[in-house]
RNA sequence: GGGUGCUUAGCUCAGCGGUAGAGCGUCGCCCUUACAAGGCGAAAGUCGUGGGUUCGAUCCCCUCAGCACCCA
């Protein structure tokens, strides 16, 4: 092996070697497990937030399979409608094409070929990051299987009434063209802008009312003015008439509560054409609708001539410049409010009337309220029920269309006649045509295609083959878990809830586990424009500053932010990023996943948990040393030849085990993640390691112990390993390969060698006892040093008081441990310590450890100092113990168990503090007389 | 306006009714034949504010402040 641990020269070679033997597939055997992979944009690539995501769902279905269970961990990606459409129109842009110059047909055509060149990065990067996903199923949801799925859904639904076409204000993007749901509106920072006050003559002539508006330009389209129906200052006024200006048009009073009359003038101009508000008091005044937009936010025909063809800013401008040159601009106030605006385009969203689909999702909402109610599906953490609850029990009708080129085309066909005919193929709606009008008549398929998220909703059992009901289907559904970010629980987990149930039968998942979402080290959400993305390849395999910058600053929508990220980005790495490896990468993800909302990546945090690889690396070597030359015996080295160390590493690995199954069960990989750094590097490498080195390199042990020990070091680590592999399955297996044998194990790979139990390691709690005074007097002999800053080399002899006989007959039984590990001459044990020369001394778990200052130090100072500041700590304490049994509640009230721990505490520190007085007295001796 | 979180060591975060924990960073000492991407030792926190419950509160309850997010 090589000296320090390589992630490039082994990663790739171990996932091709994984995938080529077809492990990642289903192994057919045992008890269901099965995730569905939240499919990412096919287009896209994998960011943080997915990196993060995959680790957790691939360490899940990892670790069930080694359990035994027959585990499908479903791939695949989505179509992404908007987002890739406006990623190929851009490329066509920049040729000079337009979407309309190519047509439908071709433009799709166009589309695919995108999909085809970009569409393998996603399957790279998975790989890279270690997925063991069945490759052998990835699903696109624009594939035919699943397109018929969303064909068959869409059918059913309309045909039970659950599916409704309608004129209705949709969010409409200008820019886009199209229809978007309510989820994808941004509503963003308060932005500044203005309140106009404008006067709207009374028809009678006996003067005007004052409306304010921040919409100047959708007066044209007003069709009343409303006031609050107790307001004092306008009751009079309710049921006149008004002139709207530029428009001409006369226009009634109404009253109505909506109204705020606290806010600006206390009348509101209504305009049910272009505002959702507006839209219902029309409804309940019947109000006509006036629309007066084109479908680029641009004035149309139904305004005044000098006014049409004007874009909605431009037309602002000029209405409030007429206004105020016929005088009716009364003020302008300066206003903050926050704009609308589409989620992919930015464009500001105009409310607008259109004919689009919607599904009617109360009744789908109900079961799938009732599915987390009782329990059948189960939030993690817990509170997010409360985010789905209330989204769901005020859950809006949900547009589905949208005026795009690229998805599910809806099937809805139209005669000439404006019937609408929803059929599974083009061929059933000529039928339902010839049926309904008693003659052929020609067809017109219905242009709009569908919301993304439709599919996606349908991702659970679409990809397990339905409608069909395939084994897979019968096998794998209901799903598991579903591991995904809070941020899509509406647009997404929701929709997955109430799909599953009424099409598939049931739950599409047993388990939502909700992850935080990742964000950059200021705790700002990672995105392009801001300049902040890592690429998790580029923490794999390292980047330097120059392609950062580069890769950062290309393709930006807004072009003039390159300066300033440009600079940030040198300024936070300096020399670009080394290369920490998928492991490391891996295991960050894992001590991040805590149960916040927010996860800020941490760099540091990969270098130390590349650190951490390099030392299981480095521990295998020495693992791996000490069977050189060595043969292996026929049979296991007996129970009885184990030494207390390979007992107590034994029971420690039990523990380990027993904290990481509970802790992942519960989906705490933070807290799972900590026990196994901890077992590695505290207790295998910092003890048991060292632990093992006297027995295995002195003369005074037998073969047998020596066997024992060796193969304890090879049977801990490979459970150890396999522990691991979920989390860290490159290195895991690399080592593996090579350790198994010595641990006499066999198997092709770790990745289906069975996962430990806490039953192959019980707890020895003798041996964890015996350990304690072992490490006591290894630890003392070590502070010694450590604070009067002796080197290792000095060595030197160790008196112990030991608590107990008990105690010393551990320590005596293990002299030749102990001393080697203190770097002691010798061990000593005292029952008094009076008669001993001056010392440094030092209490370690009821244990002092006396060292004699000839052989430390000169300064006697120094050691003084030492026992002042020990004294000093020892005394708070004591003052602590006392002040708490001082208060007769506390001994009459607290359970006898604290006040006893208490009382022994004030035995102990005191004995503390008359020993370090004691040596404080004998050390003084040894100063120089004056 | 309604809702949900968060505030613990310099930084990033665990924890939780009985003497405050980790990683990184900092400071000493040490080239110890697994590992300097290391070893050993150390310093460092009135656990956001003010109340309450309790024998005892960082933890439970209330108030306030600051920050973040979601919905209208």
């Amino acid at each position: 092996m090589d000296k320090s641990y390589d992630p490039k020269r082994i990663e790739q070679r171990i996932y091709e070697r994984w995938e080529s033997n077809g492990w990642f597939a289903p192994s057919g055997k045992g008890e269901p497990y099965c995730i569905m992979i939240p499919p990412p944009n096919v287009t896209g690539t994998l960011h943080m937030g997915h990196a993060f995501q995959h680790t957790l769902m691939d360490a899940l279905t990892r670790m069930h399979r080694m359990q035994g269970r027959n585990t499908l961990w479903q791939p695949g990606t989505d179509h992404a409608g908007i987002a890739t459409q406006m990623v190929v129109e851009r490329q066509l842009n920049a040729q000079g094409i337009r979407r309309e110059d190519l047509g439908r047909e071709e433009f799709v055509k166009r589309v695919w070929e995108w999909k085809a060149q970009s569409g393998d990065t996603i399957a790279r990067q998975a790989r890279r990051l270690g997925n063991s996903v069945d490759w052998t199923r990835d699903r696109f949801t624009m594939d035919e299987g699943l397109s018929r799925a969303v064909t068959e859904v869409f059918v059913r639904l309309y045909e039970e009434g659950l599916i409704y076409k309608g004129k209705r204000l949709v969010n409409w993007d200008p820019v886009l063209h199209t229809a978007l749901s309510d989820l994808e509106v941004l509503t963003g920072e308060d932005e500044p802008g203005s309140l106009w006050h404008f006067r709207y003559p009374l028809v009678d002539g006996s003067g005007y009312v004052v409306v304010a508006t921040t919409r100047p330009e959708t007066m044209l389209g007003d069709t009343a003015v409303a006031v609050h129906p107790e307001d004092e200052r306008y009751k009079a006024l309710i049921g006149k008439s008004l002139r709207l200006p530029l428009a001409d048009r006369i226009i009634p009073i109404i009253a109505d509560e909506y109204v705020d009359p606290a806010f600006g003038s206390g009348c509101v101009k209504i305009t049910p054409g272009h505002d959702f508000n507006d839209y219902e008091i029309g409804k309940r005044h019947n109000l006509p609708l006036i629309n007066i937009f084109d479908a680029n936010a641009a004035l149309n025909d139904a305004v005044p001539p000098q006014y049409r063809g004007l874009d909605r800013f431009e037309a602002r401008k000029r209405i409030v410049a007429d206004m105020e040159a016929l005088g009716l601009l009364e003020k302008i106030e300066p206003h903050k409010l926050k704009i609308p605006r589409g989620d992919r385009s930015g464009a500001v969203l105009e409310p607008w009337l259109t004919d689009q689909w919607y599904v009617r999702v109360g009744p789908l909402a109900e079961p799938a309220i009732k599915a987390v109610e009782d329990g059948r599906i189960r939030f993690v953490p817990e509170n997010w029920t409360k985010t789905y609850f209330q989204w769901m029990h005020n859950i809006q009708d949900w547009c589905i269309s949208r005026q795009l080129w690229w998805g599910h085309q809806i099937p809805a066909w139209y005669d000439d006649e404006g019937n609408v005919y929803v059929a599974r193929t083009e061929a059933e709606a000529y039928a339902q045509a010839q049926a309904k009008r008693g003659k052929q008549v020609e067809l017109k398929r219905d242009e709009d295609v569908l919301d993304t998220w439709f599919s996606s909703a349908l991702w659970p059992f679409s990809t397990l083959g339905w409608p069909e009901q395939t084994e897979e289907l019968k096998t794998f559904y209901p799903t598991n878990v579903l591991v995904t970010g809070f941020d899509i629980i509406f647009f997404w987990v929701a929709r997955m809830i109430m799909m599953g149930l009424k099409f598939a039968g049931d739950v599409p998942f047993r388990e939502v586990y909700i992850t935080g979402l990742i964000r950059d080290e200021h705790g700002e959400k990672m995105s392009k424009s801001k300049g902040n993305i890592i690429d998790p390849l580029d923490l794999i395999d390292g980047i330097d500053l120059e392609a950062l910058v580069a890769k950062r600053t290309s393709g930006l929508m807004q072009p003039h932010l390159k300066d300033k990220i440009e600079k940030n980005t040198r300024k936070q790495f300096p020399q670009g990023i080394p290369a920490y490896g998928t492991d490391a990468l891996r295991f960050t993800f894992c001590a991040l996943a805590t149960t916040g909302r927010d996860i800020r990546f941490d760099l540091g945090r990969v270098e130390g948990y590349r650190n951490f690889c390099n030392k299981l690396w480095n521990a295998a070597r020495y693992v791996l040393m000490q069977f050189d030359g060595v043969s292996m015996p026929a049979t296991p080295a007996s129970p009885s030849s184990l030494s207390i160390a390979d007992r107590w590493i034994r029971s420690r690995l039990g523990e380990t085990i027993e904290t990481v199954l509970a802790r992942i069960s519960e989906y705490r990989f933070d807290l799972a993640a900590q026990a196994l750094y901890e077992f590695a590097w505290y207790e295998y490498c910092d003890w048991y390691l060292e632990l093992s080195k006297p027995t295995l390199q002195s003369e005074r042990t037998t073969e047998e112990q020596k066997q024992a020990t060796r193969e304890t070091l090879a049977v801990v680590l490979e459970a150890y390993l396999r522990l691991l592999h979920p989390m860290m399955p490159f290195i895991t297996e690399e080592i593996w390969q090579t350790l198994a044998p010595y641990a006499r194990r066999s198997g092709e790979t770790i990745m289906l060698a069975p996962y430990p139990t806490p039953a192959d390691f019980p707890r020895d709690a003798a041996a964890e006892n015996a350990i304690r005074p072992i490490r006591a007097v290894i630890l003392g002999a070590r502070q010694i040093r450590g604070q009067l800053d002796v080197p290792r080399s000095r060595r030197m002899p160790l008196f112990v008081l030991a608590p107990s006989e008990g105690d010393w007959q551990e320590i005596a039984a293990n002299l030749d441990l102990v001393k080697a590990l203190a770097n002691a001459t010798d061990v000593e044990r005292i029952t008094d310590d009076s008669s001993l020369p001056p010392t440094a001394m030092q209490i370690v778990d009821g244990h002092t450890i006396h060292a004699p200052l000839s052989t430390l130090i000169d300064d006697i100072e120094v050691e003084l100092a030492r026992l002042a500041k020990r004294k000093a700590k020892v005394r708070q304490d004591l003052a602590r113990s006392e002040a708490k049994l001082a208060n007769p509640s506390f001994v009459a009230n607290a359970p006898v168990a604290i006040v006893e721990q208490e009382r022994a505490r004030i035995a102990d520190f005191t004995q503390q503090i008359a020993q370090i007085e004691e040596q404080e007295r004998r050390v003084a001796l040894l100063k120089p007389k004056k």
